[in-house]
DNA sequence: TTCACGATTAGCT
DNA sequence: GCTAATCGTGAAG
């Protein structure tokens, strides 16, 4: 289903400041069902955030602000709300969303949207037809969406790029799994999606199968 | 200055 | 299941 910007925003509210304040799983299922919006030059693109994982400020490998506060990590240590864009590989931006206190490390990466809002320019941004499959990746969505380094830091309460809940709730039913496409903390089920939804990554995973040395018996 | 690497994706076999 | 594409970041020299 698609929706106009004006029957967006009506039937959607702006998240504050405290919802993001939170411990970064709580905030990580929190996010599930609420809706990504850019207000972008192309027109308003708003997907429902239908898969996400946590990634956390102390004792987990795989956190970006686990070697400390960089350049590039800052934003996750500073004030919650805000997004925390990185490339990945040199092609892709990935998208998170900073929780926990000020002064306190933790963010939660947005792995797949179902578009709602501006589809078409969604799809003249990926080149690409199929409607599930627009914004199905952390890579994808950003894309999609017109989301890049400019929005580095941006106050998803306030900004171009807002975070929106509906205002009639919906029952979810969450799923729980281990991360994708880490190499370290590869076990932690951190990865929560709304289960059985069309637009996910992956529909489930099996316990990861990257390559390196197995155990010898 | 150099260098290894990665929270991905698309397109193969 | 496998791999190329492609480059900013951060640590080391």
């Amino acid at each position: 289903m698609s929706l106009t910007s004006a029957e967006l925003f009506a039937t959607t509210q702006q998240l504050s400041r405290s919802f993001f304040a939170r411990g970064t799983e709580e905030v990580a299922r929190d996010l599930l069902g609420t809706v990504l919006v850019h207000d972008s030059p192309d027109g308003v693109l708003a997907g429902r955030i239908v898969e996400v994982e946590a990634y956390l400020g102390q004792g987990d490998a795989a956190a970006h602000s686990t070697a400390g506060r960089t350049e590039r990590t800052k934003v996750i240590f500073g004030p919650p709300g805000h997004a925390y864009v990185y490339r990945i590989y040199g092609i892709h931006h990935c998208l998170n969303v900073v929780a926990e206190p000020d002064g306190t490390p933790g963010c939660v990466l947005v792995r797949a949207v179902q578009p709602l809002c501006g589809v078409s320019t969604m799809r003249r941004n990926r080149d690409s037809e199929q409607r599930t499959k627009l914004t199905n990746g952390p890579g994808k969505l950003t894309l999609a969406m017109g989301i890049g380094m400019d929005l580095y830091g941006a106050d998803l309460t306030a900004s171009r790029l807002t975070v929106r809940l509906p205002e009639v709730p919906s029952r979810l039913e969450i799923g729980t799994s281990p991360r994708i496409g880490i190499r370290k903390a590869t076990q932690l089920p951190l990865r929560y999606t709304i289960a059985g939804n069309r637009y996910l990554s992956r529909s489930q995973r099996a316990p990861a199968t990257r390559r390196g040395r197995v155990s010898p018996p």
